[in-house]
DNA sequence: GGAATGATGTACT
DNA sequence: GTACATCATTCCG
């Protein structure tokens, strides 16, 4: 942990309910060490999936094969094919069998930047959940690891400036629960997602 | 600049 | 068959 992190992450910090961990992993930083070498980067946007009242989560109607370690307690890793090409990862929160989780959607990078660079191929590296994912290397094999104990660690990160303050607001990219203010960011810093409002009209 | 679209796997209706 | 927690590219104004 000598680069970019302080100590890890307690099992405690994730147990909590997914709204509060999503506002709290903002500033901590999620590092990834594999055979080619290590990156992270510093969490700036995440969102969070309720267990009750959120159809919009995958954990939604209950435990199946791909959300299964949803359902783990908190502080394992919970990674999903998306779109059929595009992987996310997931801090699962909360005690065990009640599938929530927060998505990370976008990192600061500070560790490993030419290795992230390598992989992504483009200069964007970390402003979206399947490109962290792919500058980070994170593989499908990750689903279900112990964020306390491998590669795949969350620690806390350098204390935020006086100056940050956290902002709340819809989350993106879904089409149910679209209201509920569960998606948290640093306001104005350069490093979240940046996508366009999710279009009105039907597609076709 | 913004908006539309294809690629593609998995789970659900 | 359709929807989907996306991204990169192409098109249009």
């Amino acid at each position: 942990m000598s680069v970019a992190g302080g100590p890890g992450l307690p099992r405690g910090f994730f147990t909590r309910p997914a709204d509060l961990v999503a506002r709290d992993l903002l500033g901590c930083v999620l590092t990834h060490t594999s055979a080619e070498g290590r990156a992270g980067g510093r969490i700036v946007e995440t969102e969070a999936y309720l267990p009750e009242g959120d159809p919009a989560s995958h954990a939604h109607r209950g435990p199946t094969p791909r959300n299964a370690s949803m359902f783990l307690v908190g502080g394992h890793a919970y990674v999903y094919l998306v779109y059929g090409l595009h992987l996310c990862f997931n801090v699962v929160t909360g005690p065990a069998g009640s599938g929530q989780a927060v998505l990370i959607r976008a990192l600061e990078p500070v560790a490993g930047l030419e290795l992230m660079a390598e992989r992504r191929g483009r200069p964007e590296l970390c402003n979206g959940p399947a490109r962290l994912v792919q500058a980070l290397g994170i593989e499908r094999i990750q689903d279900g690891a112990d964020l306390l104990d491998g590669p795949l660690t969350v620690c806390t990160g350098q204390p935020l400036p006086a100056s940050t303050s956290i902002a709340c607001g819809p989350r993106i990219g879904i089409n149910r629960a679209v209201e509920l203010p569960l998606r948290f960011y640093l306001e104005g810093n350069p490093c979240i997602s940046r996508r366009t409002i999710p279009r009105a009209t039907p597609r076709r």
